[in-house]
DNA sequence: GGCCGACCTGTGAG
DNA sequence: ACTCACAGGTCGG
């Protein structure tokens, strides 16, 4: 490994970390690390106890830097999660109950034209398919950064790249349906409003400001959006709200939105407010813990499975890996 | 201003 | 094998 970061297990765990739906592109290999793309650079992470072990690839031309302070700054590390969790179990005890068990979710300070591109992919989309989605602009339009266990990695594609009128065509025959549409003419308009300019003043402006505009972009509604303000523009007061959060809403919080027909708009806003409320400024993360509470992917693994009975049924063929 | 239906396509449960 | 609802929604009427 290429260097550490001497920092607890018990305040980062990157699988509710990566699989908590805020990023699409890191991978757990067989030996427990993880390896993944950001900063223009390949990234392998491992964890014991007490360090974050990283190795990171870039191509030669790629300028040198602190790559530890780039892991600092992508984690948030500055930001003292323990106590945030206190924080947030005080406010509100269903947050308590679920931080028994999802411990270490880290809201991470990703890229924002990647994560623009890669959840204007996920409406009304399932997870696998935003992941392939996701890995078929960075092959196509992306730079290559370099090959790691005879795989290659591709950077995520400069704006640029996007906005060029061919990109429709391409991603039609590549199966990405209406947002081919979406994808390229988003590009366009960033590109026409100022490109990094633009996105760095997104990062200035109040959150709801920020949201009004991102929401100019063709295939940016209002939960997109939030998405964008809470994953990578440090709006960390944005709540996407999504039927997992509909349904944590009516269940736990707004009961008497249960049998309101579908999330308009005010519906939309209350339920974010509520939160809001609860937790004040940095409301997106704690909501993003409860989320991963509400995901299939974190259900009913074979020690802890004590929701639905009616999920014992015995499986058929299920193969299980021996390591 | 709120509500409704259509929407590309792959995935996964039945 | 073969449906068919659904997937972290958005848009236009």
């Amino acid at each position: 490994m290429d260097g550490k970061i001497k920092f607890p297990i018990s305040a980062l765990n990157l699988n509710y970390t990566f699989n908590g739906g805020q990023a699409f592109r890191w991978k757990c290999l067989e030996d427990n690390s993880w390896i993944g793309v950001f900063a223009h650079r390949i990234w392998k992470l491992r964890q014991d106890e007490e360090y974050i072990n990283f190795e990171a690839v870039k191509s030669s031309n790629t300028p040198e830097e602190d790559e530890a302070a780039l892991l600092i700054d992508y984690f948030r590390l500055n930001e003292p999660l323990n106590e945030l969790y206190d924080e947030w179990a005080k406010c509100d005890p269903i947050f308590s109950e679920a931080a028994k068990k999802f411990t270490g979710v880290r809201m991470l300070r990703q890229e924002p034209i990647e994560n623009i591109f890669t959840f204007i992919c996920s409406s009304n989309n399932n997870i696998s398919r935003i992941k392939s989605m996701v890995e078929k602009m960075c092959t196509f339009y992306g730079s290559e950064i370099g090959v790691v266990d005879e795989v290659k990695y591709y950077d995520f594609p400069v704006v640029e790249n996007l906005a060029k009128s061919s990109v429709l065509n391409d991603l039609q025959k590549a199966a990405f349906g209406y947002r081919a549409k979406f994808i390229q003419q988003a590009a366009s308009k960033i590109v026409e409003f100022g490109g990094h300019d633009w996105i760095n003043e997104l990062k200035k402006l109040p959150y709801d400001e920020a949201k009004i505009e991102l929401m100019k972009l063709p295939g940016i509604g209002a939960k997109v959006a939030d998405c964008i303000c809470l994953m990578s523009l440090d709006h960390l007061e944005a709540i996407p709200v999504d039927t997992h959060v509909f349904q944590i809403a009516t269940k736990y919080y707004l009961p008497h939105l249960k049998n309101v027909k579908s999330v308009t708009n005010r519906v939309y806003n209350e339920i974010g407010d509520h939160f809001r409320t609860m937790y004040g400024k940095y409301a997106g993360w704690p909501h993003c813990v409860l989320f991963c509470g509400e995901l299939k992917i974190f259900q009913d693994s074979p020690t802890e499975k004590r929701k639905k009975p009616e999920q014992l049924k015995p499986k058929k063929h299920k193969k299980t890996k021996v390591s």
